[in-house]
DNA sequence: GAATAGATTGTCT
DNA sequence: GACAATCTATTCT
């Protein structure tokens, strides 16, 4: 394993083909505090506009979404509930608004340092087992918004690769027949997936 | 363990 | 003014 950007070409592809890839890779974030970062163990995918669970539904571009029909290989950063932040890669060519959301870590970069961000004991589940948790342990908040992910702050790097599984997206129930999508991947066994599947 | 309510703010109608 | 791809504390069983 080495800590190296992937290169572009790996998001300019079919956003589910993407979404399934990233698990197990890692998502790396340095600041000025040091390094931190972790595995990517599940992870859904959003494939608007047509897909009606997306912020680009309906091919909406605005402000808040913008980043979304940009080229593949940036940050799409979105606050909800007024309070958490959410990290997601942008997928698919220029003007596709697609992206990849990140749900859950496996902490394994500096865990001190993401413990303490997060003020909850290193190696506790609850350090990066949902998205907003995940972006309070690495510092991401709404200043990464648009950032180029090969550049060496804010990236995603090759990384050791476990059994992925498959369930409907979660918290999308609002989205009709598209709630029920399978487009959601975790890596099976592993404890820091937020909603441990059935089964 | 499961269910529920409250927090809190940028963005859109 | 309403709402959101959530988290946490609290209140049940």
């Amino acid at each position: 394993m080495q800590l190296s950007p992937l290169p572009r070409s790996f998001y300019d592809r079919p956003v589910l083909t993407v979404a399934e890839e990233c698990i197990g890779k890692l998502l790396i974030h340095v600041t000025t505090e040091g390094i931190a970062g972790g595995r990517i163990v599940e992870s859904e995918a959003y494939q608007g506009p047509e897909d009606l669970a997306a912020h680009s539904a309906g091919g909406r571009r605005t402000r808040r979404t913008e980043a979304m029909f940009g080229p593949p290989g940036h940050a799409y950063m979105f606050l909800l509930y007024g309070m958490h932040w959410a990290f997601n890669a942008v997928v698919g060519p220029e003007g596709h608004p697609h992206a990849v959301l990140i749900r859950a870590l496996e902490p394994s970069i500096n865990r001190s340092l993401m413990a303490a961000r997060r003020k909850v004991a290193e190696g506790s589940v609850q350090l990066t087992n949902g998205p907003g948790k995940l972006c309070a342990a690495l510092a991401l908040d709404g200043s990464a918004y648009g950032a180029d992910l090969s550049g060496d702050e804010l990236f995603l790097a090759d990384g050791p690769r476990g059994a992925v599984g498959v369930s409907p997206r979660i918290n999308v129930d609002y989205a009709g027949d598209w709630a029920g999508k399978p487009w959601r991947f975790y890596e099976r066994k592993n404890r820091y997936v937020s909603v441990p599947p059935r089964g």
